[in-house]
DNA sequence: CTGAAAGCGCTAACAC
DNA sequence: GTGTTAGCGCTTTCAG
């Protein structure tokens, strides 16, 4: 790799002068700069990131914390982070932590060593020590797709009370009149803003959603599969479901097809993020997708923008959600 | 962040000594190391990764080259990768290449600049000027999950052919006497082999795999739902399908099933990869597993030992896929 | 065994 | 406008 010395040495100037040209001084004579571009281009000179960083502490980095990166949901938030991150000229690490704390502290601590310019977090975990170091680095950082209370770190979710109101509003409108739903784990936020949102529309038109018909799972595929199991055994009476996620919603839908229940006709079933198994499924399944391009894009935007000195404490930006259409859910009939 | 120089006043030796310590040099006095050991963990010292990196020229750092990191596979990939690395106190860095090679040899030319150690690809794009360059430079380099023949740089794939063999005695042990197959695109080696091994096990049992029972695909789940629609408008005969990935499978299993094909007693179907949505599907898809974990843990492995200075030029690690039964295939049935 | 000193490639005063 | 110079934090000769 040819150095700032070579490019000096070409166009017959000091490294000072390059290193001028490069950030863009205006202190530059014009026929310098052209000389001193055009060395550039033919050596094909790139600026040594390492010694830019070491020297500026601006390591043209940023960091991404995700829990598991082979997840459809975090793996669409890498993608589309490293694109815009690269768009900018900076590189993405991207740390997979498994919600562990130590994990989580071991990789910011790395990225410090690296001197990052910001970080994005998608799920703190809440015990994370992290973001407490970081405020005490003055290390710019946003955090994505959850919302941490009592933190004034600059946050983009989507509007998940706005998903729980579409969620219910879309079965009442097929004329559904009994519900259930099956939510995530209640000591996250975003989940209980999500099931307010639904409880609250249901309510507001005159519908109950009663404590039974209601099963609290944890995202994952297999507790779908439980909450079906739970309804059917239990009787329980309905038919519009909305599950706060896609996976439980498979799940349960898998359960219900198993037990010979026809879908929509008997069970409406919708979910939320629109994973790519959502329209593999027959029937295909409604869900309500996140803005995540528009999450991510906002997210790095932002970024930059404290990178740059400003400041957006006591921020949050709400994105709204969008419902999509499938098989899963039908028009109520009466039997 | 302390610096070197701290723990060197502190621990009352020169910057020099506590180098030494860092780097494990045996010529370092005992009690003089204890000092500095205490000394490092009372200020909680951890080493500039970028003046590391600058000085020593080795950035602690591997990077990462895959087409789509929202890919299901790929986000395996990373996610395997990127512990593995990480157990090595390397960090990862990953990029999103769409397999153009502008895109891929704009980010090696970012890797470079920051001094990686080592790179792992993935699904390199055949004109990619990346190899080239990356040994010119003599940075190691790996590539998983794709072979590409004229490279001598190792590779890391599954046992395609094997793979092919497997699913054809899976059918054929079942019972079944017809046969079709979805293929990947036929430019990509991997795919001629997977066929390879698939048509010469069943020529080997006395079968036959006609020329109109192949349809070309391109991975995508779509061109599994334009295989099962060529089959079946051509009246093409088989009760056996193996498609050389999940996606495609999935695609022809949604097609014939809303085409009233009963599965697996009227059609077997058969993919590779396991991916999410085979446990999700009804009936669940029957899969050939490639063993991710173990490919990227070789490739680290192997990507280490090039660092360390081994060579393993002209290294070929085939390493054996895995059959899943689930439902999607059956006994064949005399009509 | 340990320290002094040079320098990796770059930026940012500071001079002229 | 441009060059000189002093480091950023570290590793690595080279002395002793």
């Amino acid at each position: 790799m040819s150095s700032i010395k070579d490019v000096a040495k070409l166009a017959g100037v000091s490294i000072s002068t390059v290193s001028r040209v490069l950030s863009g001084s205006p202190n530059v004579g014009n026929s310098t700069r052209q000389r001193v571009e055009q060395a550039i281009e033919t050596i094909g000179y790139k600026p040594n990131l390492l010694a830019q960083g070491l020297r500026s502490k601006r390591g043209n980095l940023i960091g991404l914390v995700v829990p598991e990166i082979h997840h459809e949901t975090f793996s669409r938030l890498i993608e589309y982070t490293e694109e815009e991150v690269r768009a900018q000229g900076y590189n993405l690490i991207t740390g997979n932590t498994h919600g562990q704390p130590d994990s989580e502290d071991e990789f910011i601590q790395s990225l410090l060593r690296r001197h990052v310019d910001g970080i994005i977090f998608s799920r703190v975990s809440d015990r994370s020590r992290a973001l407490r170091i970081l405020q005490k680095d003055g290390i710019p950082a946003v955090i994505i797709d959850r919302f941490l209370e009592n933190e004034d770190i600059p946050t983009i979710v989507t509007d998940n009370y706005g998903a729980g109101v579409t969620a219910a509003k879309h079965l009442v409108d097929l004329g559904h009149t009994q519900f259930a739903l099956i939510t995530g784990p209640q000591n996250i936020a975003l989940c209980r803003e999500r099931q307010k949102g639904f409880a609250e529309y249901l309510e507001s038109q005159g519908f109950a959603l009663p404590h039974r018909n209601i099963y609290e799972g944890d995202f994952k595929f297999e507790t779908g599969v439980d909450a079906a199991k739970y309804f059917l055994n239990n009787a329980v009476e309905f038919t519009g479901l909305w599950a706060e996620n896609d996976l439980m919603a498979l799940g349960a839908m898998n359960t219900f097809i198993r037990a010979k229940k026809r879908i929509p006709s008997e069970i409406s079933v919708m979910g939320m993020d629109d994973v790519r198994s959502a329209t593999i499924v027959i029937p295909s399944l409604t869900t309500i997708a996140q803005p995540f391009s528009a999450m991510c894009s906002k997210a790095v935007d932002l970024l930059f923008r404290m990178i740059d000195g400003n400041s957006f404490k006591d921020n949050k930006i709400v994105l709204p959600s969008n419902l999509i259409t499938r098989e899963s859910t039908g028009r109520y009939v009466v039997p």
